[in-house]
DNA sequence: CAGCAAGAAATGTTTACTTCA
DNA sequence: CTTGAAGTAAACATTTCTTGC
């Protein structure tokens, strides 16, 4: 028995809005092609899972897309399109800048003036301060240098004196507006890292760092749906397994009630491991040969004995057809 | 003012890829 | 041409620390 579950599939919202992701859930009989790999696997196996199980599939809105294509502009394929996003292609807000190379000359964390907002981005930032938030106008240290990329931007930030870190609320219209570049793309190449920095008057790394972030609290809130899932799931087959013991319980008790064909020798009947008929032993064909093909098999031991399908048959009634084909010796 | 939650940032690890001997 | 070590970059996991309530 496996669960499934599966995360990321983004569906179009009727009404034209912003898609959703598909949680798909399952519970059924895995197969074991769903190789479990380290990370994010656990739920893209659970989603082909779930794609190839006849479950119905559970749709949550979390209010992200994690799969939306992204297409490149340069017809390449980075590492990051590898993972499952395509982030070549920089947003659209962000044309015309993607020339520009983070560094000690480009990008400047805090726009000496504040009337420049890095071109078109649409909002209005200035009344912000740049990205302290209205800290009073007071330039960062870190700012000055504007960062580097990643080989460079960890020791970048640090290397500007002992008052190290500086945090820092991003502003509303700063956190909506990667809220919505991270519901296009979960992953930035260095470009629209760069773009997006110059747009948002943050450097570089706090755009690296915000996404990074993101992405944990985004896996954080799904694992809490799979738990919650899970749980369910749980109580679910814990309910199942009471029926079933119940149902035994049933059966039992009818194995004395139906003496004759209880009473059969373990040898007269057995189950054929190929086409899964139960057959007549060739030794003793005076015993009836039940035809269990799937069609016909019993959703339960319960079923087999109640359904109205003469089973077990009765002296004198006529017997089922035998098996169309059968592998059974 | 302490406690707490949220989140920005730092740090360490893993993985994939490239280069080069 | 193949192979393995070394280097690099990016993402992730975890932790630290700041900030606002």
């Amino acid at each position: 028995m496996e669960l499934g579950l599966s995360l990321g599939e983004a569906v179009a919202v009727p009404d034209g809005g912003r898609p959703e992701l598909v949680l798909g859930l399952g519970v059924g009989v895995g197969r074991g092609e769903d190789e479990v790999r380290r990370r994010e696997d656990a739920v893209v196996g659970a989603r082909r899972w779930a794609a190839a199980s006849p479950e119905p599939s559970v749709r949550l809105s979390l209010v992200s897309s994690l799969a939306l294509h992204w297409p490149s502009d340069t017809g390449g394929v980075e590492p990051a399109a590898a993972r499952g996003f395509d982030v070549n292609r920089a947003p659209s807000v962000a044309a015309g800048m993607e020339d520009d190379e983070d560094g000690p000359g480009a990008a400047p964390a805090l726009s000496s003036s504040p009337n420049d907002s890095g071109g078109s981005f649409p909002l209005d930032l200035s009344g912000h301060g740049g990205i302290r938030g209205g800290a009073g106008g007071e330039a960062p240290a870190a700012a000055a240098h504007g960062g580097g990329e990643r080989s460079s931007s960890r020791a970048s930030d640090d290397d500007e004196g002992a008052s190290a870190r500086k945090k820092l609320r991003l502003s509303k219209e700063q956190s909506a507006f990667l809220e919505e570049s991270f519901k296009e793309h979960s992953t930035l190449n260095p470009k629209q890292k760069v773009a997006l920095a110059k747009q948002l008057n943050l450097r570089p790394r706090q755009v690296e760092v915000w996404f990074q972030n993101r992405r944990a609290r985004t896996k954080l809130k799904q694992t809490e749906v799979d738990c919650e899932y899970l749980k369910r799931c749980c109580e679910t087959l814990t309910e199942e397994n009471r029926r079933l013991h119940k149902e035994l319980a049933e059966l039992r008790a009818l194995k004395t009630a139906r003496p004759f064909y209880m009473h059969l020798p373990a040898t007269t009947l057995s189950m054929c491991p190929s086409c899964e008929r139960v057959a007549s032993n060739p030794a003793t064909t005076s015993a009836p040969a039940v035809a269990a093909s799937p069609e016909r098999r019993p959703s339960s031991f319960a079923a087999l004995f109640s359904a109205p399908r003469g089973f077990p048959l009765a002296a004198g009634q006529p017997r089922p057809p035998p098996p169309p084909e059968s592998n059974c010796l």
